[in-house]
RNA sequence: GUGGUUGUAGCUCAGCUGGUUAGAGCACCAGAUUGUGAUUCUGGGGGUCGUGGGUUCGAGCCCCAUCAUCCACCCCA
């Protein structure tokens, strides 16, 4: 037998952590139901053909594929090993896996949507929190395993729901102390108008892929990288100015129409931009035309959350406007807007600059010290009356030293301990320790109740 | 998928150019202390040095493989 272990990029999450991350999951989920969304979950798998094609070439490598059983059954054996050799070629088979673990929340939502669209009241405001998988090589706030938040709202072209989305990123970073984050916009109609600009629609991918890169190699690597893709040197040089385009949203904005105003593409982006702009003043958005995010579902608003910069974590949340997204699964005209929270990597983000608050970590209420056999019977029966009043509490399994028990509910830090030995117990009173301050008093036991509850 | 880092007790780590029986701190257990958390003192349990091969008279240390880990790239939350 080998030592056990877990899948690498996964995690098990003890109660510290678990309150910690509970602590982000809820202050999310408040905001979420604040704005009028509804709980939705889908399944940890979906179908194979619902999830590849839809996250790039890059994106379908990284998605965790579930192997078909009975595989071994000798009248499968040749369609196996047919599966295989398509396999082998890069392909996927049917034969061989036709389930994967889902990528993220938004495309099984999509399917979600295109299955009921009959039975749902639009616009439909759903969110999500579940776990994703990726098939990605673990590193610094990247896990094979993580948490999703999403809320979408599908069924509605009016830019009143990306305002309102943007002041749902505010609330929630907020509230979680999060002072740092920027929270960048942009529009996919200018990127496109951009690529329409330098002759290549079609190359629209490759151009965002490349200057979304910017602030990481500089703009010599990203013009390198666009000579590559096969584009000419007017072409980069008219990227090259846009790239440079800087100042304050106005600046930028009032420079991208000098730029861009040929096109009615980028007239409209401009608009929509503009439009929500003047309409969150109290969310500070800072409108970035490299922004390009990778996912090539969006056609409009695209938004992403940058960590403060001294964590160097990097995206802590996206998401964007797609006009479509349910025509990829035979039901077109359902337009919609989407954003995610990325719980660990908010986490991390949290517990690198120290912002969880302190009292999340407590235990139960009180300990009851264990004296004896019948000191701890009659200690037991107190404690129940505590339990029946919604007072968390718990008794010391054995008896045993109380340096002992002092310790247990130290660890697990515990607010009082009441002990209650023959002597207490003949007279019916306790003795009521504030383990944190140190403070002990003696009262009757009918008292109990209430004296914890006016100190808790 | 590509490149690198690290792997020694429950945890954090030390272990010299290869040399007797692999160490420390913390944690744990027992006692000093038969009803009060600290501190102190005394004693104690714990390790097939990630795994498998190889070189050597001799390997925790060198070589190869493998697994795990963390980091960077690609891509992304």
């Amino acid at each position: 037998m080998s030592k056990p272990g877990i899948p690498q990029g996964t995690r098990d999450f003890t109660a510290e952590t678990l309150r910690k991350r509970n602590f982000i999951l809820n202050t999310i989920r408040r905001e979420f139901e604040l704005y009028g969304f509804q709980p939705l979950e889908t399944p940890a798998m979906e179908n194979l053909e619902t999830l590849m094609g839809k996250y790039g070439e890059e994106g379908d490598k990284l998605i965790f594929k579930i192997l078909n059983n009975g595989l071994n059954d000798p009248k499968n054996t040749d369609k196996a090993k047919e599966g295989f050799e398509k396999l082998m070629d890069g392909k996927n088979s049917p034969l061989l896996t036709e389930r994967a673990l889902k990528y993220d929340l938004t495309i099984p939502f999509a399917r979600f949507v295109a299955m009921n669209h009959g039975q749902l009241t639009f616009p439909y405001k759903r969110y999500q929190i579940q776990p994703v998988w990726r098939a990605d090589r673990p590193q610094k706030g990247r896990y094979r395993e993580f948490t999703q938040c999403d809320a979408d709202v599908v069924g509605s072209k009016s830019l009143l729901n990306e305002i309102e989305l943007a002041n749902i990123y505010h609330a929630v970073f907020s509230r979680l102390g999060i002072d740092g984050y920027q929270l960048k916009i942009n529009n996919r109609k200018i990127l496109s108008a951009l690529a329409e600009h330098c002759g290549g629609a079609d190359k629209l991918t490759d151009i965002t892929i490349a200057i979304d890169k910017l602030d990481k190699i500089g703009i010599d690597k990203v013009k390198e990288e666009l000579k590559v893709k096969g584009l000419s040197d007017d072409q980069i040089n008219s990227i090259e100015k846009y790239l440079c385009i800087s100042g304050n949203n106005e600046q930028k904005l009032s420079a991208i129409k000098d730029l861009l105003g040929g096109f009615t593409q980028a007239i409209e982006g401009i608009d929509e931009l503009n439009h929500i702009l003047q309409n969150s003043q109290k969310v500070h958005l800072s409108v970035d035309f490299t922004l390009a995010r990778g996912l090539n579902y969006y056609t409009g608003t695209i938004f992403e959350v940058k960590a403060p910069e001294e964590v160097k974590i990097g995206s802590i949340g996206g998401g964007g406007r797609y006009d479509d997204l349910t025509g990829l699964f035979g039901v077109s005209g359902i337009p919609g807007v989407g954003i995610s929270f990325g719980v660990d990597r908010i986490y991390d983000v949290m517990e690198e600059m120290q912002l969880f608050p302190v009292d999340l970590q407590t235990g139960s209420t009180a300990l009851f010290f264990n004296m004896g056999d019948k000191e701890s019977l009659f200690a037991f029966n107190v404690m129940q009356q505590l339990r029946e009043a919604g007072i968390s509490c718990e008794i010391y399994h054995e008896h045993a030293k109380m340096d002992k028990q002092f310790k247990y509910a130290e660890k697990k830090k515990i607010k009082y301990a009441v002990i209650i030995g023959s002597k207490e117990m003949e007279e019916s009173i306790c003795l009521v320790k504030n383990l944190s301050t140190g403070t002990q008093q003696s009262i009757p036991v009918s008292q109990l109740q209430t004296v914890i509850f006016d100190q808790v």
